[in-house]
RNA sequence: GGGCGGUUAGCUCAGCUGGUUAGAGCGCGUCGUUCACACCGACGAGGUCACUGGUUCGAGUCCAGUACCGCCCA
């Protein structure tokens, strides 16, 4: 041992304000959070999902740094060229409407402004608020490489979608077209089908009469009855569909109707996708304002009327209604219905209405023209977006974690349909097509100076793309695709991705179409996004309720990392539930995370207090037998520890390594070799140092991962006092590998019993109400043990408080009261003051019942000959010896009991 | 309607490829001023692993069905 730098004091609690900003500079100014790429590296590239540059990060976002971060971390201290990529998105609609609130508080909209002056207005925004999105990290710990960070509309993004939508164009791929499309009247703008939530609503279902029209076109006394849930569309009502196999209508098919109203003939129809069973059978078809009639329509070749506008409103086809929002109209037209005779009847009914995802306004199906993207068109033989997505799925090229999510990812990849991905907004990437007054369509990456056929000006599409499209594109283009940039070469595929669950289509699905098609030319296997792809739950209230901002049950995450630390805050996140498993948030996981810290702290307190001033060196093999019996045990205990943590690591098992980290240096460090060696540290033993600073330096490299922070902040102070070749910051330092020189299953069974023996004794003293201030004698007749039990008598002598003394196992007992236990092959005697002999037979009559029926249990099992024959031996043997132990238990139970 | 997940101690959750007496944290009860830690320590109570049936020498774990809760898709 050599002498170290004098020991800085720790103050006697963990204090995360006083230590994560400081600790975190070290990182960033050290340059840990770049790759270090060099030759015999593997890389390890994660893509951050970026979040919405006005936002704020929510728990989910803390979720995924801890997870992230604890595998990032974890790489690189494994010596891998570690890249985590950050980025922000740009967020369309939500960024929009965020700069659109903030106007209407002036009294303005962006139309007052005009479009330029409102990107260059939210771009200011932008250019408040990105950094602070990445400060929000930084608070969480995320070693992220903040040199590399993205911002989706970045000009090197720009070109990578304008790239990718001139070549999907080229391909075929994306097309222009007028299909139904969800409009949202609130942001005046088109939505792709899963921006659109559905929600059960009570509502009715109206039954109208439309009257049967006469070989000459004149009403008949009868009619046919419609059911529908939203009357205000008769107005655009071509027609009403039945079920060909439906025999009530057989012969209506064919006729023709009378509007009522608005007095237009309208074709009775059979078509399959009528449901006979719904309403009368027979349905109106509304071809401009629902996706099935629009495609029965088009089946029977019926016109398209639109009724009603973009705002909502009926317009000039909506005859008497024009004008009228379309709640009114709805209430206009059912009066009107009545009056004249029209109303059948009305009933109750539940029907599902889709809302914009983002404003929560009911969405208005309507036809409209619309950029495209053909997910299942072929571009080549046998290849298309969606097709060859699912391909890597199956085959294995993507894997899926936890693997139950791969069939929910395939099922919505087999049924896709194609992606509307043009949007009425200001705010995003403008569509890469220009267009002149000869109409001429030019489509390419630059801004045409004119029309490169004809010479005239042109003017750019309006729209911009769906947000998607462009975070779609994340991992190659983050590394700098379409140049072929260094990062690209050395980093895609990237490694692991990750994200919640619930964004799987949005992001995740875009991704892997949008990488195998734009790196395609690397091979099924160059070119996939990622290798796996991680999907965690969601974080709910301690109810179990989802946070919205309407509930106002939303916990800011920093304000968590406040009271309680950023590594109690990622420790309870990510022990909080098992991957992709939904998790509750409370402040009592929080409290014991933050409680684990200040353990945490307190025991590299107590260790730094012992060693002092010096400098220790490790502990080695090769001296093992110089080493305590609790020396090996829990050098031993710590190798398999490691074993443990390494594969759930590889088993993406975050939550569970660091649970048993947690496990082994509280209930087996601190509980038990700590309180061992103090004995021996007391009395001027030094050996226990070393093994102290090993495995709390081995400790505290095993977790860093999970809780960076305390754990930097200690090991700065433990390196000095190691003689090792430690590294510069424990960030990169390197993560403990078990080399199974220390496996020792003797010493884990010997100190097991010890264990064992001192919780039995402080059972019996709790049990007898023996004062804490007294120290009986305790007598252990032992058999196999006896050696590890004489070994630690001092120790036991501590931790049990009492006088311990080993004797052979026939040995006779001084006279004295007593009261008895037995373990194993270990008879244990505590001599009392005086015994209540009632209640001490009691009490043995009790453990008796117990161990009799466990070595029953045991007998049972091992008298079974087909249980001889098929189950392990392993396990046979294991059984035998328990069986062994358990009966010589029995029998000193039933000595003791005699005696009494 | 289709699919998926959950149901384990009062609460929140672990429990990998089936194997000896099912675990943790919080909470609860009793005790504790042992010089790392009361954000602590000791001891204890508390579970027929939702239900039914099956496979197996052996089932919390695998299979089938039922009930309830939740999510996704249509």
């Amino acid at each position: 041992m050599t002498s170290a730098p004098a020991r800085k004091e720790l103050p006697p609690a963990y204090e995360p304000a006083s230590v994560e900003s400081r600790v975190y500079e070290l990182w960033e100014r050290g340059g840990y959070f770049q790759p270090r790429v060099e030759r015999g590296r593997d890389p390890y590239c994660v893509i951050m999902p970026p979040p919405n540059v006005t936002g704020e990060l929510h728990l989910g976002h803390g979720l995924e740094d801890a997870i992230t971060d604890a595998l990032v971390r974890w790489h690189r201290m494994q010596g891998d060229a570690t890249l985590w990529l950050p980025g922000e998105d740009h967020a369309g609609i939500a960024t929009q409407n965020v700069i659109e609130r903030e106007l209407a508080r002036e009294g303005l909209t962006r139309h007052d402004l005009g479009r330029e002056a409102f990107v260059e207005r939210t771009w200011a925004w932008v250019r408040k608020y990105r950094g602070r999105i990445a400060d929000q990290h930084r608070k969480l710990g995320a070693s992220a490489d903040w040199s590399r960070d993205v911002f989706t509309l970045d000009p090197q993004i720009v070109r990578a979608v304008r790239t990718t939508f001139v070549n999907l164009y080229r391909d075929g791929l994306v097309y222009r077209g007028l299909r139904m499309i969800n409009w949202c009247p609130r942001c005046q703008t088109a939505l792709s089908d899963l921006e659109v939530d559905y929600e059960d609503e009570a509502a009715n279902l109206y039954y109208v009469r439309y009257p049967i029209l006469g070989e000459g076109g004149m009403p008949l006394p009868a009619y046919v009855t419609v059911a529908t849930t939203r009357p205000e569309t008769m107005v655009a009502d071509t027609g009403v569909a039945v079920n060909p196999a439906d025999d009530r209508y057989e012969e209506r098919v064919g006729r023709q109707l009378l509007l009522p109203i608005m007095g237009r003939e309208i074709p009775i129809v059979a078509d399959d996708a009528v449901r006979p069973e719904f309403g009368t059978g027979a349905v109106k078809i509304t071809p401009g304002h629902d996706p099935n009639d629009w495609e029965i329509g088009e089946r029977h070749d019926l016109p398209v009327i639109v009724a009603i506008d973009r705002h909502g409103r009926m317009n000039d086809e909506a005859g008497p209604y024009a004008g009228m929002p379309w709640e009114e109209a709805r209430a206009a037209i059912l009066r009107d219905l009545e009056d004249e005779g029209f109303l059948d009847h009305v009933e109750p009914y539940t029907h599902s209405v889709g809302h914009c995802s983002r404003c929560k306004t009911v969405v208005q199906p309507m036809p409209s023209e619309q950029w495209w993207v053909a997910v299942t068109r072929e571009y080549a033989p046998g290849h298309s977006l969606a097709g060859d997505a699912a391909a890597a799925l199956r085959d294995g090229r993507i894997r899926v974690v936890p693997q139950r999510f791969e069939k929910v990812f395939l099922s919505w990849l087999d049924n896709i349909r194609d992606w509307c991905i043009s949007r009425q907004l200001w705010w995003g990437h403008q569509i890469p097509v220009w267009y002149c007054e000869n109409g001429h369509t030019t489509v390419q990456v630059d801004d045409p100076p004119g029309c490169p056929t004809c010479g005239a000006t042109v003017r750019q599409d309006e729209d911009v793309l769906d947000t998607w499209f462009s975070s779609g594109l994340a991992p190659h283009a983050d590394l700098g695709w379409p140049e072929d940039t260094d990062d690209l070469r050395t980093f895609y595929p990237t490694s692991d991705m990750q994200m919640g669950y619930d964004i799987m289509f949005f992001w995740c699905a875009r991704m892997v179409m949008f990488g195998l098609y734009n790196m395609r030319e690397r091979g099924p296997e160059g070119a996939v996004p990622f290798r796996t792809v991680l999907f965690h739950g969601l974080i709910r209230d301690a109810n179990g309720d989802k946070m919205t901002k309407s509930r106002g049950n939303v916990v800011d995450p920093l304000e968590s990392v406040r009271e309680f630390g950023a590594d109690a805050f990622r420790f309870a996140v990510l022990t909080g539930a098992s991957m992709g498993a939904d998790q509750r948030y409370s402040d009592d996981r929080l409290a014991a995370a933050r409680n684990f810290a200040n353990k945490l702290w307190n025991t590299a307190r107590f260790v730094l207090l012992k060693i002092g001033g010096r400098r220790v060196s490790r502990p080695h093999a090769a001296d093992r037998p110089a080493y305590a019996l609790e020396d090996r045990w829990i050098l031993s205990r710590l190798e398999a520890m490691e074993g443990d943590v390494d594969s759930m690591l590889r088993a993406y098992q975050p939550g569970e390594a660091a649970r048993t980290i947690q496990e082994f240096l509280w209930n087996e460090l601190c509980d038990w070799y700590i309180e061992f060696a103090k004995v021996r540290l007391n009395a001027g033993d030094e050996r226990p140092l070393s093994v102290l600073a090993h495995v709390l330096d081995r400790g505290l490299r095993l977790l860093h991962p999970f809780m960076p922070f305390v754990t930097e902040e200690l090991w700065q102070t433990l390196r000095d006092h190691v003689d090792d070749d430690m590294a510069s910051a424990l960030i990169v330092a390197w993560f403990p590998k078990s080399g199974g020189n220390w496996r020792d299953p003797a010493a884990e069974a010997a100190m097991a019993h010890v264990v064992e023996v001192n919780r039995t004794v402080r059972n019996i003293r709790a049990e007898k109400r023996i004062a804490a201030a007294l120290r009986p004698k305790i007598y252990l007749r032992a058999g196999e043990y006896a050696a590890a039990l004489a070994e630690t008598a001092a120790a036991t002598a501590f931790t049990a408080r009492v006088e311990p003394l080993v004797l052979a196992a026939d040995a006779a007992l001084p006279a004295g009261e007593f009261a008895f236990a037995a373990i194993a092959d270990t008879d244990v005697a505590v001599a009392l003051p005086e015994v209540d002999s009632a209640a001490e037979r009691l009490r043995l009559e009790r453990e008796l019942a117990e161990a009799e029926a466990h070595a029953a249990r045991l007998e049972a099992q091992l008298a079974n000959p087909r249980f001889r024959e098929k189950a392990p031996a392993a396990v046979v043997t294991g059984m035998e010896s328990t069986l062994a132990e358990t009966r010589t238990r029995v029998a000193g139970l039933r000595d003791q009991l005699t005696r009494l």
